[in-house]
DNA sequence: CGACACACCCACACACCAT
DNA sequence: CATGGTGTGTGGGTGTGTC
């Protein structure tokens, strides 16, 4: 509440613009009005302060100005992020240091034309970071229209930002790679793919899906026979556009506000050029998904003021043009790295997940399939007219033979493979000829072959089609593939496929079983807050896109959560809110506790803890002097600015900055039920008690604990209440009922 | 009124299961 | 086992209503 107000201004458009007009003579914009003046005109953005020679005077007017003082690069994914220098060599927001000055002398939030610093390109390009700054139309590579066949560029992933100030360099980039044996480059082997690992299960066939010249000459008898379509369905549902945004609108002040400047009025929003460039970071790091639906609706998660639907249709009608490149990746769809570690951009774009069949798949399947009965049906080889049968057949497979084997005709007397028609005939086929086929055609799975033979080759005819086939040629025209023989019946309650709409998803979720209100385990870091903070705010999905969790790897991961953010969305988003009283009960709590339970000395811990393993923290963990030296670290990097958004960040930051591997410090945030004011105290018990989780200390979940409060009796329930409190009882019933726990 | 955001469509590739 | 039934969501759109 009133935290906002004057600007909130999510895309560099939107901030231009929405000073540029609505300034009244009042000196506030319409958009400002309503609010607080006193909060600051910097109120909700940050600033890093880049230049030396003015940071402490900067930073001091930055901070009375009720903005945050940033210590390191922004990532350049929130528009809310400046760097404030006389130069731009990270492509980042910049604005001089006179910007903030001059806003300070006015009070009021200027305009940022003629203050932003234009990024100094270095040599390659990079990813623009909004229009402001590259409406100089950049360089432009090549167009996707021409992605087909390219020399691979190696590009370097982003060199914008980081590097020397451990800002997470796209830390999901390098990140959870995979556990790997030998310990990977940061320590990703933590929290996201451990907490679940929903596949997309990619059918893996190889490249070069030979492209067939496909093109419909409309050949005398085109392979099409029945059904034009089916009944042009009246889709009951209204265009309501509520949807994801609505629900999630409804869900925090501050997602409101955030979202407000998005949505000009009724409901409809216009893409910034933050979430341009994010659609397409997002697409060229799942290039085999570019074409589904998913994707963008996972993309949506985290721009919550569009639908799946909307961006998709952003991206394929305004933004595939820009893709200009995309990150190489293996068969798998994994992004692959160089020897530096680094994404690979390409041209050249990947087989998509499916794979039209074309007409040559069908004339081939055609053939081997009539083959394949000849040999049943004669035993005879149809290009050598060799017999099958040998003496060493087994019983087994003699018997076999002479089932499916034509005893009527007499041997010798064969027709010629040409000769011979399918006719009728359906199968017998073995599962064993898909699973050769496949491997010998590997541009459809074993599945999709045998579905084609049934749906379709059986449905048009073999014999027909390879006629059909065989005529086109013989006229000098290019014989289409079949189609339109996939008959089935649409069935109710289905939804169509498809449509991401917030609608669709709403209903979806309401179908699914009734958990109260989900967070999902990426959320649940998000859920942190410390008890002292009242309300938490999911955050506004950009500040999400902040934390870097875009590769492939994590989307994997984030497509494991739709259900459960399904659950968010029809739970309305009362979910997450930290009653007043609540949190000033835990707040009392706290502070009855301290004396025991924070005052431990370090000092007496010798270091390294001996519960302190490997499996727990990083190399550089141990690096730290004492347990002393950690504790204060830890403490440092939990009071710094974290916004509710950012426990990922948190978590990179513990893991970076402290040697806390990523797993453990979200199980501990788990334990805590996200309340960071105990965070230190976990580490002191832990190693003063030498237990881990730390038993019987207050604020400090255990599995028994929540097993208690889930199924616990009277009795039980009050030693529990006397060791966290009505306050932390209540809370951590909300993380079960939301699945958290 | 055109451009854009968003909803909606549907054939079918690929999958998995029961019989 | 082979086979049919059928779930799922991709791939490539089109339709509709708002800004």
């Amino acid at each position: 509440m009133s935290q906002k107000d004057d600007f909130e201004t999510p895309s560099t458009n939107d901030f231009v613009d929405a000073v540029e007009h609505p300034i009244r003579d009042d000196g506030k914009s319409d958009i400002e009005s309503h609010e607080n003046p006193q909060d600051g005109i910097f109120q909700d953005l940050a600033f890093y302060v880049a230049q030396e020679d003015v940071r402490q005077e900067v930073e001091n007017l930055i901070k009375a100005h009720g903005g945050t003082v940033l210590r390191e690069l922004p990532s350049g994914l929130s528009s809310k992020e400046f760097v404030v220098s006389s130069s731009n060599t990270a492509d980042l927001l910049t604005v001089t240091a006179e910007y903030i000055r001059a806003c300070c002398a006015s009070n009021v939030l200027l305009k940022l034309s003629g203050f932003l610093v234009a990024f100094e390109e270095p040599g390659a390009d990079t990813q623009p970071q909004n229009d402001d700054m590259t409406t100089t139309e950049a360089p432009k590579p090549l167009n996707v229209g021409t992605l087909a066949d390219g020399a691979t560029t190696n590009g370097q992933e982003q060199p914008s930002t980081s590097k020397k100030l451990h800002q997470p360099p796209n830390s999901h980039e390098h990140g959870n790679v995979k556990p790997a044996p030998g310990g990977s480059i940061t320590g990703q082997n933590d929290s996201a793919e451990n907490l679940l690992q929903i596949d997309v299960t990619t059918s893996s066939h190889q490249d070069e899906a030979g492209d067939t010249p496909q093109n419909p000459t409309t050949p005398t008898d085109p392979p099409v026979d029945k059904s034009e379509h089916a009944l042009s369905s009246t889709s009951d549902e209204q265009a309501s556009q509520v949807g994801v945004m609505n629900s999630l609108t409804q869900k925090k002040p501050a997602d409101e506000v955030a979202k407000q400047r998005y949505v000009t009025a009724h409901n409809k929003a216009n893409f910034t050029s933050e979430e341009d460039e994010f659609i397409l970071d997002v697409v060229r790091k799942n290039p085999t998904r570019r074409t589904t639906h998913t994707l963008f609706d996972e993309i949506s998660r985290f721009v919550p003021t569009h639908t799946g639907n909307s961006i998709r249709h952003r991206y394929r009608v305004y933004l595939a043009k820009r893709l200009d490149f995309v990150y190489q990746v293996d068969n798998q769809g994994k992004l692959v790295r160089d020897e530096a570690g680094n994404l690979i951009r390409t041209t050249v774009l990947p087989k998509s997940l499916k794979n039209k069949f074309v007409a040559d798949e069908d004339y081939s399947l055609a053939v081997s399939i009539k083959r394949q009965f000849y040999r049943d049906l004669y035993q005879v080889d149809p290009d050598t007219g060799k017999s099958l049968i040998t003496e060493d057949d087994g019983p087994s497979e003699a018997a076999r033979k002479a089932i499916t084997m034509d005893t009527t005709v007499k041997r010798g007397s064969e027709p010629t493979l040409s000769e011979y028609r399918v006719g009728e005939r359906r199968g017998p086929v073995p599962r064993e000829f898909f699973k050769t086929y496949a491997q010998m055609n590997p541009s459809h799975t074993e599945n999709a072959w045998r579905d084609r033979f049934r749906k379709f080759l059986l449905t048009y005819g073999i014999d027909k089609y390879i006629e059909y086939y065989d005529h086109e040629l013989a006229q000098n025209r290019v014989p289409e593939a079949m189609k339109n023989l996939t008959n089935r019946p649409k069935r109710p309650g289905v939804p169509t496929p498809g449509n991401y709409s917030g609608n669709a998803k709403k209903r979806k979720s309401s179908e699914e079983e009734q958990i109260a209100q989900g967070e999902t385990p990426q959320e649940r870091q998000i859920a942190f807050t410390s008890a002292s903070g009242g309300a938490v705010d999911p955050s506004s999905s950009l500040a999400m896109a902040d934390v870097d969790l875009l590769d492939e790897e994590t989307l994997k991961f984030i497509s494991g959560l739709r259900r459960d953010l399904s659950k968010i969305e029809s739970a309305g988003g009362t979910a997450f809110e930290y009653p007043q009283e609540i949190a000033e009960s835990i707040r009392n709590d706290f502070t009855n506790e301290e004396a025991q339970f924070d005052e431990i000395d370090p000092d007496s811990i010798p270091f390294p803890p001996p519960l302190a393993t490997n499996d727990l923290f990083m190399p550089q963990f141990f690096g730290f002097e004492s347990t002393r030296a950690f504790l204060d670290k830890i403490n440092d990097v939990i009071s710094r600015d974290y916004e509710a958004s950012q426990a990922e960040k948190l978590v990179q930051d513990l893991c970076e900055d402290a040697g806390v591997r990523k797993t453990f410090s979200t199980s501990i945030l788990t334990a805590l039920s996200g309340d960071l004011m105990v965070f230190p105290r976990y580490f002191l018990c832990m190693f003063s008690f030498k237990a881990n989780p730390p038993l019987n200390v207050p604020g400090i979940w255990t599995r028994e604990d929540d097993e208690t409060l889930r199924h616990g009796d009277g009795q039980s329930m009050k030693i529990l209440t006397d060791k966290h409190g009505t306050g932390r009882i209540e809370m951590r019933k909300r993380f079960i009922a939301s699945d958290l726990v």
